[in-house]
DNA sequence: TGTACATTTGCACAATCATTCAAATGAAAA
DNA sequence: TTTTCATTTGAATGATTGTGCAAATGTACA
C-alpha cells in the first residue's frame, strides 16, 4: 500500500507525470533489473568474462571462479535459464560458451565506468 | 577451501591459465559486480531513469517508484554512496540528480538487449 | 557387467537485502 | 518559540540468494 506517499503535498505533479510518461516506453524496470542481476555477481561475471575468451568445461570454470564445481553448476543453470550461456555435450564433458558475444560490449562500458571513478 | 576443485583431473590447465591471464587486466569482477548491483534493482533503476529526465525531490521519486518515502531515502543513500546520484538542498527539499549522465548509455544497451530477446 | 568420473540436482544454511514503521533531524513559516 | 513538514536514520522483518554437501545421473572405458 503506497497511499501515504506524498498523496497531497506532492511537490511537482506535472514533473512526475511527464517523467512517468517518458519512462513508460521501453522495457520495464523489472525486466531490466532482472537481466542486470544476472551480471551483478562476481562468480557469474567471471564465468561470462572467461567464456568470452574461450569455450570451457564446468571443471575449468569452477577453477577460474574459485568455487566448488557444484556451486558453479548452479550458477551455470541460472545463466542458462537467462539465455546468457549455452553448452554442448562431448562425452562426459559439457562445453560452455556465450549465447551472445554482444554482452561483452556492456561489460566493457562497465569496465570503463569503473576506471574513470 | 577450494582444494577439491578439480585439483588433479582438471581438463585444460593451459586454457585456464591463458584465460586467467587475460582476465587479470581490467577491474576486478567484484568491483564490476558491485557497481552492477546498484543497477540491478527495479526501484533504483526507476530512480536512475527518472533522474535522467529531470531533477527531482525525494517525494517525487517515491511517487514514481511506488514505494514509501523512507524506503526510497534508503535507496538514495545507497546510490549516493556509490556516487551514482548527487543532491542539493533547497529549503526543506532535496533535489536529486545523476552524477554521471554516462550511465544511460549503459541502460540503453541493456534496453536493446532485452528488446532483442 | 562394473568402475570411474564430469556434471547436475535437492536440501540446507548463512548472509545479504529491500522494505516498512517509528523516531530523529533540520529548515521554513506562523 | 512553536508548529509543520521533507528528509534521514535505526531497528526489525520477510524474502531472496550464493554456496556447499551429499546423492543422483549419465557417459566412457575396463
Amino acid at each position: 500500500m503506497s497511499s501515504d506517499v506524498c498523496d497531497i503535498s506532492i511537490i511537482h505533479q506535472d514533473q512526475v507525470d511527464r517523467v512517468a510518461k517518458a519512462m513508460a516506453s521501453g522495457p520495464s524496470a523489472s525486466a531490466m533489473a532482472d537481466f542486470l542481476k544476472a551480471l551483478a555477481d562476481p562468480t557469474r561475471l567471471k564465468v561470462i568474462q572467461a567464456l568470452h575468451h574461450a569455450e570451457l568445461c564446468v571443471c575449468d570454470l569452477a577453477s577460474l571462479a574459485g568455487i566448488s564445481v557444484s556451486g558453479l553448476s548452479h550458477q551455470l543453470r541460472y545463466l542458462r535459464n537467462k539465455n546468457i550461456v549455452k553448452f554442448r555435450k562431448e562425452g562426459k564433458l559439457a562445453w560452455y560458451s556465450l549465447t551472445d558475444e554482444h554482452i561483452s560490449q556492456l561489460l566493457d562500458l562497465v569496465s570503463e565506468h569503473i576506471n574513470e571513478s
